[in-house]
DNA sequence: CCGATATCAGTGTTACTGACATTG
DNA sequence: CCAATGTCAGTACCACTGATATCG
C-alpha cells in the first residue's frame, strides 16, 4: 500500500483536471526541453516550420493565428529561423504591411530532424500508456483544445 | 468544411501530445485564473490548503513534495496564507529546522469557496466532453503523471 | 561531515498587455 | 476613422538553480 507515501499529492488534486494538465505539461515541457539539449531548439520553431511546410509561405500574423504564438514572440523565433537558414523573411508586395516567411530545403530538413527527437520525447512523456490508450488521450485533448482556440 | 480555416494548426502539431497538452494547460491556466478574478488568488492556495486538510498539519518541505511546488514557492505561498489568516505557521519543537502549518478554520472555509470556484472552471475547461469522456480523461492524466512523479 | 530545512536572490521561459508607426 | 500588421518594452507567473544559516 502506498497509505504512507510522503509524496501523494491531496486526493483533490487528483480529481482536478486543470492540475493534472497543468502537473504534466511542466513534465512534457522539460522532457521536450532535455530532448533538444541545451542547443536553441526552441519549442516554437517546430511549430512554425510544421505550419510553414503544410500550408506554405504565410505572414507572421497568420504563423501566429494557426500555432497560438503571440505576435511578439514570432517576431523573436523568425528571427531565429532566418538566423539559422531555415527561413526567408521577404516584404509583400501586394500588402506593404506583411512579411511573407517561407521555410528553406535546410529548414525542412531541420523540420524532419525536430520531429524524430519529438517523438521519442512522447514516448516518454506517455510510457506508462498502452497505444490505443495514447490515442485515446490525444482526441480528447484535441477535442477540448479545438473548443478552446474557437472561442 | 474547415478546410480554409485561417486558424486551423498543422497536422503535426494535432499529433503531438505535449503540444496538446501544454497548450490545453494554458488555457486551464487562464481559466482558473479568471475565475479566481484578479484577487489575489494565486493557484498553489487551493493545493496547499487541500493538502493541509487532507494530512493534517505538515512542514513546508512536506507540503512542497505532496504538492509538487518548490520549496522557494512555498515559503511565499505560505506567507500570503498566513496573512490572510488562512494557516498559522509555528516553530516544530521536536525539529526546530521544521515549521509546522496548520490550516485555520477560515482557510477550512476559504478551501471549500475555492473548490467552489474551481469546479465552476473545470467545466468550462471540458465543456465539450461528456461525463464519461472527462473521467476517462483524468484516470489518464493521472496515470500519467503518477508516472513521471514517481520517477 | 553529511543531509534536511527554511529562506532569499537570481535566471529563463513564456503568456500577456500596451504602445507605436505603417499600411489597407 | 478604423482595423490589421510588425515591432518593441514591460509585466506576471512559475520552474529552476544556487547560496546561506540552522539544525539533526
Amino acid at each position: 500500500m502506498t497509505a504512507t507515501d510522503v509524496t501523494r499529492p491531496p486526493a483533490r488534486l487528483c480529481a482536478t483536471p486543470s492540475w493534472l494538465i497543468t502537473q504534466t505539461a511542466t513534465h512534457a515541457a522539460r522532457l521536450v526541453s532535455e530532448a533538444f539539449g541545451t542547443v536553441g531548439g526552441r519549442r516554437y520553431h517546430y511549430a512554425l516550420l510544421a505550419a510553414l511546410e503544410e500550408f506554405g509561405p504565410a505572414s507572421q500574423a497568420e504563423l501566429g493565428r494557426r500555432c497560438s504564438i503571440d505576435r511578439s514572440y514570432v517576431v523573436e523565433a523568425v528571427n531565429e529561423l532566418t538566423d539559422k537558414g531555415f527561413a526567408v523573411r521577404a516584404p509583400d508586395p501586394a500588402d506593404r504591411r506583411r512579411n511573407i516567411i517561407t521555410i528553406t530545403p535546410a529548414g525542412e530538413r531541420e523540420l524532419e530532424r525536430i520531429a524524430a527527437t519529438l517523438d521519442v520525447a512522447q514516448d516518454k512523456l506517455l510510457a506508462p500508456l498502452s497505444s490505443g490508450e495514447r490515442k485515446q488521450l490525444t482526441q480528447l485533448m484535441a477535442r477540448v483544445l479545438d473548443h478552446h482556440t474557437h472561442r
